[in-house]
DNA sequence: CTGCATCCGACCAGATACTG
DNA sequence: CAGTATCTGGTCGGATGCAG
């Protein structure tokens, strides 16, 4: 996998305004935006910020997520150091998934946004309505 | 186009728990965490909150973008009533974008995501490195 | 219970060519 | 300059079957 070093395209000529900027395609912070890019990951950090959950009970509450995308998504977030997977050896086995430290900071932006989205969706909706009555008109 | 026909499984057999619970996929909250799942949403919602561009300023601004998905991102805020598309009838034709003032609304949780990227991507790529690390020992 | 491997269709996104 | 149209490879993601 290795996030090879992207050699600077041409493209980047200005000076980068910022240390981290997003809008350079080589910058490392392109990473995090694909991370929260992810749907379900804003949806498993918002379970896992309640506190520890297992395996199934994460599948049980996001409806319409696949065992195959679970499953990914908490090695994605794993391997980004936001939560940690702990293997109780039983029978039948257990695993639980918590937020490490740094998957707790993520949480604060992340209810912010969701939020927004659950305050403004009527609006979006509805802004989608007129348009697409617009659009039909127009034909 | 595509707007996706969102697919009503008949895995939702449960009543809404909240009225606006992105957990539930017949949610329409759903539908706004795919907006912001576009990772070039956020992109150019940043670039917007600044003030008005045009279409080419907003091509060059944002590295790695195609034509394609430029027009087809603005299209995607433009129905959903969160960027406004102002043309001016010249020759040669000028096309101004800015935000709405719903679209105002978005910068907020948008910006505190972009920070947090910004403020820990380091941390993240070192756990990454770490857990690569680890992985290729096990082999 | 928790996961991995595989197959496969659907959708996404880049490249290219053309228009007002 | 600011798009639209089309073709196509690549990726995503669901379904299924198997394993520790």
């Amino acid at each position: 996998m290795v996030t090879a070093s992207v050699d600077q395209p041409a493209a980047v000529r200005l000076s980068i305004p910022e240390p981290g900027d997003p809008y350079a395609a080589a910058c490392p912070s392109r990473r995090v935006l694909d991370l929260i890019g992810d749907k379900w990951t804003v949806l498993v950090v918002g379970i896992l910020a309640e506190g520890t959950a297992r395996f199934s009970e994460l599948r049980r509450r996001i409806d319409g997520i696949s065992q195959k995308m679970l499953t990914q998504t908490l090695r994605m977030l794993e391997r980004d150091g936001l939560v940690h997977r702990t293997v109780h050896a039983e029978v039948p086995v257990r695993v639980e998934y918590s937020l490490t430290e740094a998957g707790r900071t993520l949480v604060v932006p992340l209810k912010a946004l969701q939020e927004w989205a659950v305050q403004h969706f009527g609006d979006v909706l509805t802004a989608q309505a007129e348009h697409d009555a617009r659009s039909a008109q127009d034909e």
